[in-house]
DNA sequence: TATGAATGAGTTTTCATTCAT
DNA sequence: TATGAATGAAAACTCATTCAT
């Protein structure tokens, strides 16, 4: 067993290093300009070897997909469990969101450009992972309009969009414009911002 | 004289047929999975016409944004001019950029998916001509801020971005969801919500 | 009309150009061993070019045999129109039959040996355009049968299994062998031999 | 002793096995597009095992026509020596040859498709092996002729292509058209159709 | 200006074979 | 002797682009 172990050890570490070198590829040179043999020099094996692991040059990148967002969603599962407000968990969610892309600029580089490629893959692939992304804003948003905390105008799906789209938005201009600025920072302002409205708040007397 | 004015009058309208074409092809199949030869048939004229309008099957593809932008931003200033108050603008803005989406699924398709195909094209394309419509919106929001109508903690720079950011995926939501429920009729709700906050707003005594 | 005859030409002799060129390059290094560039080099086009005249490298392969089969079919039954005689028609059949083997060389050594490949293409391909080869033979030996010339023991089509068997058999030999002797020339002896048998026939007083 | 005997055996009926295990994947798929994983998986060992036994996968194939014709060749001389008659040898010869087709379908294939690849296979290797083939059936023809019961008007070479062609022939026939009649039962047939000739015999007075 | 036949560069994937265990 | 993971060579086919007509 002690034997098995270390097998499955060694081939699931094949399978990450064979990922990273993807992704460190497909972000310096875009999926389509990119050769299944440049990811294999990048990771060290031969060319064959990527297809031991990975079916088609296809697979490869939604893996990178895949790999990344199911550990997203445990880890930000874990980190919301401690928090009761709904209005800190979604900073702590857009938080650990930018947090995430920001610790690996390849991974980023993936996310917000060259996993947009195709209608199909957006449809297909992205579909079903994003369901759990937007499931958990949406319980967030729920319990922040039970406790009356958020409005109840909208519905958290509508509300949940519009969040995603201004987190993603900020994202896609930090890969971009080759920010160093911290991402990161920017989290909370757009959760005050989404939370308080752009509206001037004049005082009341 | 009379010739040349025809010529060219002609001249631009096959440019633009090719161009519908393109749009209808990419927007089915995709851009790396479309052929030249497809957009020259379905524009009704020879595989090397097309090279007498556009350098490439690239150029093809960046005309798309290019031309729609263009008219795009003329027009939506056109329709700015007559509206004095900036949160009226905002609105009528967001109503037109989906307004223009909902008219030409095709477009709608290729700005939404095709479009973000590369670091290359999002860097050098897109952003030369997107800097115009974060251009608008700034000065949009910077009147506002100027009247005392937004606030004016953040940068028209962050606020633009969250309010392009939760349009864009409204936008992508649509096209990727054949959504058949009118796009335009989210322009509202969403500069409402990004307007006012999602908080709840309790009453004031 | 002119012009449109011209390119008819044109192309149908292209085609023929790259169809001889794959029988030499076949020939040669047998199918599995050519490489569709080596027979775009032989027949002095680009690579590519062979694919506007062929779909696949199999087409390549079965358009020698339909080709020169269709050839085949139609010049021996002009050959056979004016002989009477079954059993002088089985002997021109047989002659002919070899004629065009040893016309073209590179062609019996496709005819001969690559194109047995594979159970597909023997069963499919073939099928279809064997039959008639076949049919031909029948009717020859049934109506030497109804002339009771030809015996009436066994049917038309297992005696033309026969013939054929024979034919084949002293064919392939003749490729293999390198044999610079007329193939041709067997043709007489083995009709000889399949209608007289090999007994020895005694005097008789 | 003993256990090297026991080890010799196994290593044999191991070879044997991998070789029936060939003939089975090769006879469904055509050698090309059979894999040696394929054989391997079939025969119940481990990829590299079958390079213990065999050379190559081109071996495999050669391996396959060499077993059995070896055993044809010793059985078929056991089966010819108690036999006094040319005639009937010749019958027994043909029956013989029938036979072990019928037995074993998937070796049938291979011998009737599979084996007929290349210019190469047909002279290299066959030629050795058929030279025995011929020889048996050159020295019946021959004592045939000494006896004056077949017709010394042709080489006893000459002769024994022919009857080759038209067994051949039959047998090809029989594996592509997946017939389930007996092969065995058309030896006599071709046999008599050979002796006496297809012309019909008129009653002599 | 329009055509469309010809070009040929370019890449994923397969699979026979090896060899460390 | 057996295993099966790793290797890496090898080729069919596509399609953007050109250019002679």
């Amino acid at each position: 067993m002690e034997t098995l172990q270390r097998v499955e050890t060694t081939r699931a570490e094949r399978a990450l290093r064979i990922l990273k070198a993807a992704a460190k590829v497909f972000a310096r040179s875009g999926f389509f300009n990119s050769k299944v043999s440049d990811v294999a020099r990048e990771a060290g094996v031969a060319d064959g070897t990527v297809y031991l692991y990975f079916r088609s040059k296809d697979e490869l990148l939604s893996s990178i997909f895949t790999t990344a967002m199911d550990e997203f969603l445990i880890r930000v599962r874990d980190q919301l469990r401690d928090i009761d407000d709904p209005v800190e968990q979604l900073r702590r969610f857009a938080r650990y969101h930018f947090e995430c892309l920001e610790r690996d600029r390849d991974m980023a580089i993936v996310f917000q450009i060259e996993l947009r490629h195709s209608t199909k893959f957006m449809e297909q692939i992205s579909t079903a992972q994003l369901a759990d992304y937007f499931q958990i804003m949406c319980e967030i948003i729920e319990e922040g309009q039970r406790r009356h905390i958020l409005t109840s105008h909208l519905s958290p799906k509508f509300i949940a969009k519009v969040v995603f789209g201004a987190l993603d938005e900020m994202a896609t201009n930090w890969v971009i414009s080759h920010n160093n600025r911290t991402l990161t920072a920017a989290a909370d302002p757009i959760i005050d911002l989404l939370l308080n409205g752009m509206r001037e708040h004049h005082a009341i007397e």
